[in-house]
RNA sequence: GGGCGCUUAGCGCAGCUGGUUUAGAGCAUCUGCCCUACAAGCAGAGGGUCGGCGGUUCGAAUCCGUCAGCGCCCACCA
C-alpha cells in the first residue's frame, strides 16, 4: 500500500481515544518525510545550516548516549528548518578499525578461522562481509527516533570517497615534513596486537605491589666496600654478602635490565658508586649507573632500567646509549630467545609464560633464593588499552607519527578568542591543556581493517635492509603504487586520522564543500575532545582554512538513576527501541532532554520518559476538546476576546524567550518552557477561559483564534517532538500534499509588534492579578470543602473581570459589606472576602490570619530596617530605595487589612 | 603532583555582571476531586536560608579568602 496515502488517512481524523498511540503514527509520518524528501538538501540562495553526525561505529547498535546525542541534533536541525534555513544533516558511519576488527576475528573464530591464517585480501573480504551484514544497524534505528538525517548523503569513514581523501592527506603531510617513521616507545595493545596513540590508554589506579629485590654487589668489586663507606650509607649485607636493594613493580621485566641507577647525591647509595651487581635470577652483570631521575627516598633509590620495557627507562637508555633486551612477544609473553646464550639456562624456564604468571613465578622463585627483601602493598596507576581493556605494554616499535606542534599553534586561537564555542565553556581549559602539552600522534597501527598506509618500499632493497634498517629517504609515499618492485606498508591507519576530516570529507562536491562548510555545530561527548574534536578543527585549518563548525555542544555522559555509567555488564541500560515501543519517541526524545543541560550528567530513568508520554498525551487531548466543540456564528463575549488577547500576548513572549534558549543552547529549559506553557497556561487556563457552557456552542472567531495558538505551539514544539506535532498539525486541517509543519513559511506572526500593544503590561498584570483572585478563591474552596460546583460570593473592592466568575464558579459582589463570619485573602494589597456562614471554622480561619500576619510584619521590619539605616538610604540607588518605600508601603496596607479582618473575626 | 568544575527543597537542576515584596520551576510527597479534553488527569498544599567558617559592602545564594566533601581532565616517581 502506498505509505503516502496512509499518513494522509491518519491525519483526517483525529482518533477518538483519549490517550495517544504514538506507534502507528510515528511510522507513517517518517515514511511521508522520507517520500517527500523532506530532509534532503541540495545548495540554494538560502543561509545554509550543517551538521555532520559523530559517526557511529559500523556494527554499533543504538544506546543511551545516542538517543541523547542525535535527538539533540536533530532538535537543532529542524530548528534551522523552521527558520528557513537550509538544513543539513550529514548522517554516516566509522569503520572503528579496532573495534570492529575485533568483531570481525571473534566471528571468524567461532567459525573455526585464525586470523593468522588469512591473507590481507582474505580478511578484508570478510570484513566487509560482515560490514554489509551488520553495519548500518544504528542508521535504521536512529530513524526510529526521528532523526531528520539527509539520508541520501549517508558517508562511511572507509568508503571510496573518503579513502581518497585520506590518502591524499597523507601524502600532503608527509611532503610537508608533518609525517615521520621513527623508533618510538609506544603504547602497545598485546590483545589486539598493534601500537595505540597516548589518548587510546585509560589509567586506572590498582592495587599491587611493590617487590623489593636483591642485586648481589659482584664480589670482584665488594672487597673496597668496607673500607670505604661514605657518611650516611644504608649497607646491605647478609651471611652472602653485599646487596643492591631495588624496588619494582614489574619484576617479569627483570630479563631485560641493563644497569641499575642511583641519584648521584644520594648518601645512602654512594656505596654502589662504580660497582656492578647481579640481576637476580638472571645472573647477568650490569653496571651502577647515576642519574639525576632517580628520586632519592623513593623506595630505596635504587631503580633498575630495563629500556626495552619503560618509558622512562628508554629515555634513560637513549642519554646513556644503553642496549635493549626486549623480552616480551607481541602478545605479551616472555621470549627468552633474546637474552644472552650464556644466561638461556637460568631464564629459559620462563620462555612462553605470559606476563602476569610469570610475575608470580618469578617472585616465587627469587624468594626461594633469598633474593626478596619484602614485599610491600602498593596503589600505582596501570594504562589500559581503550578498546580491548587489557593492560598496555610500551613497546619499542617502528611506527608512523604526525609532528602536532604545527597543529596545536593552528589550533588553539581560534577556540580561546571563541570564534569556535564551547558550551559549556568551561571545556576550553581542558583543550587548552592539551594543546599546550602536545604530544606527536602515533597514527599507524598494527590492523587490516583501515586505510593501509601509502608508503611504498623498494623490495630489493626492503630484502637487504630490513625494515627497521631501511633509509627513510627511499620510502616512497604516494597517492598511487610506484611502477616497479615496491612493497607496500603494512600498517593502517589511526581510525581517527579519517574522522579528523569528517566535516570535510563527507561533502563530495566542491559546490556542497563551499555552501555547507564550515559546519554550524557540533554535538558530542566531552571524551572525545582530543581524540576528534581538537583534531578536527587542526584539520580544518590546514586543509580549509577555516574552522570545522563554529559551535560546539558538549552533552553529558548517560547515568543510570543511581549515577552509575550504563554499561552492558551492570544490565543498567534500557534498550532505547523498547523504550520507544513504550513511550513513544516523542515520549523518549522529551525525557532523555528533559534534564540534560550542557555538560551536565543525566541520570536517566524510566519516569522522565513516562513524562514525556503524558505531556503527549495531554496535548492530544487538548486537541480533542477543540476539535469535539459546537461552532456557532454569534459575537465573541468579552470573556472570550480578553482571553485570546491575553494568550497572544503571552504566546508572543515566550516565543521570544524560547528563541533565545534556544540560541543558548539551553534546550531543556526551552523545552520546559514550552511544557509550562502548553500544560499550565494553555491547558489550565486558556481553554478554560473559552469553554462554553454545557452543550453550548463557541463562537467561530474564538475557535480560529484557539486553533491559531495551537498550531503555533506545535511549531514552537516541533523540534523537540516532531511526530506528534506532525499529525496534529494534518488534524487540524486539511494541507496539501507534501505539506508539512517542518516547512518555515507557515504562519507567520510579528511578536514584537503584538507585543508592543501591551507596551507597559497592564493588560497582562490585569489577567495575571485575575488568576490570582481565581487562586485564592480555590484556596479557600479546598480550605473549606466547598464543592467545585457550588457557587460562592465573591467581595471586592473593585469589578474584575467576569472571567473570575467563570473560572472561580463565584459571583462577583463590589464593595458590599463584608460579614464576620467570612474567609479572605489578599491579591497585592486589595482585598477579596467570601461569606462562609455555613462553612466556616472561626479558630482555622484566626490562625490562618495571625500566620499571615506574622509573616507580614516580619517582612515589614526587614523592609523598615533597611530604610533606618541612614547609609543604605543614602548609598544605594534610588529606584532601590523607592522600590523598598513601596514595600513598606504594601507591607502596612496588608497588615491594617489583616487586623481589620482578625478584629471582625473576633466579634 | 598539577588544572578545572561542582556543593541551592526528598531527587536531578535554574538563579550567581550583588538590591525586583524575606530563594524559582520540574519530578516526587501530602490533601481533596472520576466536573462531559485528559485519573498518563484536575484543584490545592507542605518543603530549602542557598556545604562550613571568615571577609568586602548600606546590602551576598550571587564578589574575595579559607576549610571540607564530590566529580572530571592531565602528569614518566620505579
Amino acid at each position: 500500500m502506498d505509505q503516502h496515502n496512509q499518513a494522509s488517512q491518519v491525519s483526517s481524523a483525529p482518533a477518538a481515544q483519549t490517550t495517544y498511540n504514538p506507534t502507528d503514527i510515528e511510522s507513517r509520518w517518517y515514511q511521508y518525510w522520507l517520500d517527500n524528501h523532506l530532509f534532503h538538501s541540495e545548495p540554494d540562495g538560502r543561509e545554509a545550516y550543517s551538521i555532520v553526525i559523530p559517526p557511529p561505529n559500523v556494527t554499533g547498535v543504538l544506546h543511551m548516549g545516542h538517543v541523547l546525542n542525535e535527538t539533540i541534533q536533530d532538535i537543532l536541525v529542524r530548528r534551522a528548518r523552521l527558520q528557513g534555513k537550509n538544513a543539513c544533516w550529514v548522517p554516516g558511519t566509522d569503520h572503528a578499525s579496532i573495534a570492529t576488527e575485533a568483531k570481525v576475528i571473534k566471528r571468524l573464530k567461532e567459525q573455526g578461522i585464525n586470523k593468522q591464517d588469512l591473507t590481507r585480501e582474505e580478511f578484508l573480504r570478510h570484513a566487509w562481509a560482515w560490514t554489509d551484514e551488520h553495519g548500518g544497524i544504528i542508521l535504521k534505528q536512529l530513524r526510529r527516533l526521528g532523526c531528520s538525517c539527509d539520508w541520501d548523503r549517508t558517508a562511511f569513514t572507509l568508503d571510496e570517497k573518503r579513502s581518497e581523501q585520506v590518502i591524499r592527506v597523507f601524502c600532503d603531510l608527509y611532503r610537508k615534513g608533518l609525517i615521520y617513521r621513527g623508533l618510538r616507545m609506544v603504547n602497545w595493545d598485546p590483545e589486539r596486537q598493534t601500537a595505540l596513540s597516548d589518548e587510546e590508554v585509560i589509567y586506572h589506579e590498582e592495587h599491587s605491589h611493590l617487590y623489593y629485590l636483591k642485586y648481589r654487589v659482584v664480589e670482584s668489586t665488594e672487597s673496597k666496600v668496607e673500607n670505604n663507606l661514605p657518611e650516611g650509607s644504608v649497607v646491605h649485607k647478609d651471611e652472602q654478602g653485599y646487596y643492591a636493594v631495588v624496588a619494582t613493580t614489574r619484576p617479569e621485566t627483570i630479563f631485560g635490565d641493563i644497569c641499575v641507577c642511583i641519584n648521584p647525591k644520594d648518601p645512602a647509595n654512594a656505596w654502589l658508586k662504580g660497582k656492578q651487581v647481579v640481576v637476580p635470577g638472571v645472573g647477568r652483570i650490569v653496571p651502577i649507573i647515576e642519574d639525576r631521575y632517580v628520586e632519592i627516598g623513593f623506595g630505596t633509590g635504587c631503580l633498575k632500567v630495563t629500556p626495552a620495557h619503560d618509558v622512562n627507562d628508554y629515555a634513560l637508555g637513549q642519554k646513556y646509549n644503553l642496549r635493549t633486551i626486549d623480552v616480551f612477544t607481541a602478545d605479551a609473553h616472555l621470549n627468552m630467545d633474546t637474552v644472552e646464550d650464556e644466561l638461556q639456562n637460568n631464564v629459559r624456564r620462563y620462555h612462553g609464560m605470559d606476563r602476569f604468571a610469570c610475575r608470580e613465578q618469578i617472585v616465587k622463585d627469587l624468594q626461594d633464593k633469598g633474593l626478596v627483601e619484602k614485599i610491600e602493598d602498593y596503589d600505582n596507576k596501570v594504562g589500559y588499552s581503550e578498546r580491548t581493556n587489557v593492560p598496555i605494554e610500551p613497546r619499542l616499535s617502528l611506527q608512523w607519527f604526525v609532528k602536532m606542534q604545527h597543529f596545536a599553534d593552528i589550533a588553539l586561537p581560534p577556540v580561546m578568542n571563541d570564534d569556535i564555542s564551547f558550551y559549556p565553556a568551561k571545556y576550553k581549559n581542558t583543550y587548552r591543556n592539551w594543546l599546550e602539552n602536545i604530544k606527536d600522534w602515533c597514527i599507524s597501527r598494527q590492523l587490516w581493517w583501515g586505510h593501509r598506509i601509502p608508503a611504498y618500499y623498494d623490495a630489493d632493497l626492503l630484502a637487504q635492509t630490513g625494515l627497521e634498517n631501511y633509509p627513510n629517504d627511499r620510502i616512497v609515499v604516494s597517492e598511487t603504487r610506484p611502477e616497479g618492485n615496491y612493497v607496500q606498508d603494512e600498517g593502517a591507519l589511526d581510525t581517527w586520522f579519517s574522522s579528523w576530516l569528517w566535516p570535510m570529507s563527507v561533502f563530495d562536491k566542491e559546490e556542497d564543500l563551499r555552501y555547507y562548510y564550515p559546519t554550524a555545530d557540533l554535538v558530542t561527548g566531552p571524551d572525545i575532545i582530543f581524540f576528534w574534536v581538537a583534531r578536527m578543527i587542526m584539520a580544518g585549518y590546514e586543509w580549509q582554512g577555516d574552522k570545522p563548525f563554529r559551535h560546539v555542544y558538549f552533552t553529558g555522559i548517560v547515568r543510570d538513576k543511581l549515577g552509575r555509567k550504563m554499561s552492558k555488564s551492570l544490565g543498567n541500560s534500557p534498550d532505547p527501541l523498547d523504550l520507544i515501543d513504550r513511550y513513544g519517541a516523542d515520549g523518549v526524545r522529551m525525557g532523555i532532554l528533559l534534564s540534560a543541560p550542557a555538560g551536565n550528567d543525566i541520570l536517566y530513568d524510566d519516569s522522565l520518559c513516562e513524562q514525556g508520554r503524558n505531556f503527549c498525551n495531554k496535548i492530544w487531548n487538548c486537541f480533542r476538546m477543540l476539535k469535539g466543540l459546537q461552532v456557532s456564528d454569534t459575537e465573541a463575549p468579552i470573556t472570550d476576546r480578553e482571553a485570546v488577547t491575553w494568550f497572544t500576548l503571552l504566546l508572543a513572549k515566550t516565543e521570544k524567550e524560547v528563541d533565545d534558549l534556544m540560541n543558548k543552547y539551553r534546550l531543556s529549559e526551552a523545552l520546559m518552557t514550552i511544557y509550562k506553557l502548553f500544560t499550565d497556561e494553555f491547558s489550565g487556563w486558556y481553554l478554560e477561559m473559552i469553554k462554553p457552557a454545557y452543550g453550548q456552542p463557541i463562537c467561530q472567531k474564538t475557535l480560529d483564534c484557539s486553533m491559531l495558538f495551537f498550531e503555533r505551539m506545535l511549531r514552537l514544539l516541533h523540534p523537540f517532538m516532531p511526530f506528534i506535532t506532525e499529525e496534529l498539525y494534518h488534524a487540524i486541517a486539511p494541507r496539501e500534499a507534501g505539506d508539512t509543519i517542518m516547512r518555515a513559511d507557515t504562519m507567520d506572526w510579528d511578536a514584537d509588534s503584538l507585543l508592543a500593544q501591551d507596551e507597559d503590561g497592564a493588560f497582562m498584570a490585569r489577567i495575571e492579578h485575575l488568576k490570582q483572585v481565581v487562586t485564592g478563591v480555590r484556596n479557600i474552596r479546598a480550605q473549606h470543602n466547598i464543592a467545585p460546583k457550588e457557587a460562592v460570593t465573591l467581595i471586592a473592592a473593585q469589578p474584575l473581570s467576569q472571567l473570575v466568575d467563570k473560572l472561580a464558579h463565584c459571583t462577583q459582589q463590589i464593595g458590599a459589606e463584608k460579614p464576620s463570619l467570612a474567609a479572605s485573602f489578599l491579591v497585592g494589597t486589595d482585598e477579596y472576602t467570601i461569606p462562609l456562614a455555613n462553612f466556616i471554622d472561626v479558630e482555622a480561619e484566626r490562625k490562618k490570619l495571625l500566620g499571615e500576619l506574622a509573616h507580614q510584619e516580619g517582612f515589614l521590619r526587614g523592609v523598615e530596617a533597611k530604610l533606618n539605616n541612614e547609609r543604605f538610604v543614602t548609598n544605594a540607588k534610588p529606584e532601590v530605595v523607592e522600590m523598598e518605600r513601596k514595600k513598606q508601603h504594601d507591607a502596612n496596607e496588608r497588615i491594617a487589612a489583616l487586623k481589620a479582618r482578625l478584629a471582625s473575626l473576633s466579634l
